[in-house]
DNA sequence: AACATTATGTGCGATAATAGAGACAGAGGA
DNA sequence: TCCTCTGTCTCTATTATCGCACATAATGTT
């Protein structure tokens, strides 16, 4: 049946689970359905289904559904934050390995914006790159990048199928005169809806070596991966 | 001691705990800092870590702290869709006992944006809020909601110290010519950084009944904030 | 309307999962 | 070197969990 993994809690694997569940209904679970989506006896979900109320997992609707509660927002308003942490040093080293500014890109609706900037040690002159800025995600390398990691579309620019077919976005100068961006979609393929999508990459003058930078962008890419799997 | 409530499950509130801990922590928090904090000996920390990791709500950093997961963002992205199911009842109401155009905003970076919007049954004229405009949270009754919501700021202007002392904001052909705006914030007062911004309220001609319109929203709020604590 | 049927929520013992403690090996740091 | 901190393992008493059964509410059917 289930594998257990040894040194895990089956109580608090199982209200984990419910939130997920939770999450995956788009309009709220019955505790009786919970119940049967985890194999167990109802009574046991009413009080998995308690216990996440009280920490405002989840809330009932009126009619008895379980919901998201607001617990989760404000617990995942903390995610970005912490990703910064995780991603600071990864990141430092990407921008000094390619020697070029290295970025982590964010989609905000239809715009692109720059979460977070390295910039490379020991070069005077370096291409800026502002952390907050926004641009249309259909520009630059960062955003291309996002959207050819989205499954594709019908009427995506060449520009997206180009990216999504190399499994890197390379764009000259459509930011900024003289600059060239480089970069790769950060995250799983498992794109449930609503996770936030990211990328990585380097921007630098037109003297960056190109093929380093994908190479050290990818391997940043897999790292940081790396970081946050450990499932 | 703690009140244990009854009906509810030790494990599984303590690994809630242990996220809701690791959340508030801005660069992660070592498990032997968790089982301090939980008051529990580390060998059950470890556990419990171990079995957040499984659902990527938790990672840890290459030393050993513990910080959020990709699988929070994952969940929390199917917030906002629930919450639509869970206040269109309500606003629905609010429209037809205010007799104008009802709408839940939230504030995104700087901007407000209409999140959903339900019109009152029966109005061939009717003022339009499109889901999804956005206009600066400073302008229009929706954004000064919110603003006020937030603790007082030095350089507060006029409008939303005004907003903040009457526990509602009231504007005027601000976002149209000939267009009544009345908002109040949804939310609870423990603002930890990064949960959602909303605020409730109605738009309509200069006919509305401003009195009537601001008992309707404070009410549909209070329904609201039930719907959401149940804690 | 009266009934049948289904769903929801809550006590109560038997059982099985968890708590809790101690011990141990390894990795750094002082 | 010693010391501290981390991560893992084992073991048993405890107690929290499970599943059953009952009370209640909501629905649908004749």
């Amino acid at each position: 049946m289930k594998e257990k993994e040894s040194g895990t809690l089956q109580t608090l694997d199982r209200g984990l689970s419910t939130i997920e569940l939770v999450a995956q209904s788009s309009e709220g679970l019955t505790v009786a359905a919970i119940a049967k989506a985890l194999g167990v006896h109802r009574a046991i979900a009413y009080r998995i289904v308690s216990t996440l109320e009280t920490h405002a997992m989840v809330t009932r609707s009126p009619d008895g559904r379980v919901l998201l509660g607001i617990g989760i927002p404000a617990i995942a308003g903390q995610f970005m934050p912490q990703f910064r942490v995780l991603a600071e040093a990864p990141l430092r080293k990407l921008a000094s390995d390619a020697a070029a500014t290295a970025f982590i890109a964010v989609a905000e609706g239809d715009d692109c914006v720059a979460m977070q900037v390295e910039e490379p040690p020991g070069h005077l002159i370096r291409v800026g790159y502002r952390v907050g800025s926004r641009h249309a995600l259909s520009q630059g390398a960062a955003g291309l990048a996002i959207l050819a990691a989205r499954p594709p579309q019908r009427d995506d620019p060449e520009s997206v199928r180009q990216a999504r077919a190399d499994g890197y976005s390379l764009t000259q100068g459509q930011l900024q005169r003289g600059a060239v961006g480089v970069a790769v979609a950060l995250g799983r393929t498992d794109n449930r809806a609503g996770s936030p999508e990211f990328s990585i990459g380097v921007v630098a003058m037109e003297d960056l070596d190109i093929e380093r930078a994908i190479r050290c962008v990818k391997e940043t890419v897999r790292c940081l991966d790396g970081l946050m799997r450990r499932a």
